[in-house]
DNA sequence: ACAATATATGCGGATATGCGCATATCCAAT
DNA sequence: ATTGGATATGCGCATATCCGCATATATTGT
């Protein structure tokens, strides 16, 4: 129960939501994520943290990047279940449209040289 | 989104999980949720309106008792994909089946005839 | 070892959530 | 209309959540 309730949590945020679409469509690093959605920094980590905790992402790093994606053989059982019933409910939203758009132009380029505060 | 996100924040909560457990069941009245759960009057009925609002539960009335049960047929396309997936990560929790086992001897009896303050 | 870059995190403040208590509302039966 | 039982809700408190800011940590390249 504590489980699943770990992970229900993570999904009751907007934020996350948004997070979870642009890792539907391919890996990222935390800077690509703060561009895709247009979020600071310690938000974009910070979200990360809460999903990849929760049993959502895998990690790896390249680089001077951390990397994250969904991860597709979690053990917790909650977890793939829910990532699929997103799936289509995140799919053709406003925002979510918008976010891969920016995510499609998005660069490594790191959080220098994104502004900040954006929300 | 709002509808996605007003649908996984009502899932986001350990006393909905549960409810959503017993629903699953079968329909019940407040006072049989909270028999089953061992929780107050107002924690039952509030709980089951966020749940209602989220598009997750219909209601008919029967004599005195308003009776909860699981909307299948909910407009809100985020429902049935989550109650789905619900389901089976529900299934044989120490908590849920204790639920459940409560909820199979619980009478409508109204809150009046239940100890309150169960937590 | 040091500097530069990318990410993580402690802290404080604003807001949201969940609960019990008490009371209000709603319906049925008289 | 009034009463009684079942459910809903306003209020206040305790706690949790989310964010930005500033700083810490980690890794790479010199």
């Amino acid at each position: 129960m504590q489980e699943l309730l770990k992970a229900t949590r993570a999904l009751s945020d907007e934020t996350r939501l948004r997070i979870l679409n642009v890792l539907l469509e391919r890996e990222c690093c935390v800077c690509e994520v703060m561009q895709a959605l247009e979020i600071s920094q310690s938000r974009a980590s910070r979200n990360l943290g809460i999903l990849f905790n929760a049993g959502f992402l895998r990690t790896r790093r390249d680089g001077p990047w951390v990397l994250y994606s969904l991860d597709m053989e979690s053990d917790n059982r909650s977890v793939l279940a829910l990532v699929n019933s997103l799936e289509r409910l995140l799919a053709g939203n406003e925002i979510t449209v918008l976010d891969r758009k920016r995510l499609a132009e998005a660069e490594r380029v790191g959080p220098g040289c994104v502004s900040r505060n954006t929300g």
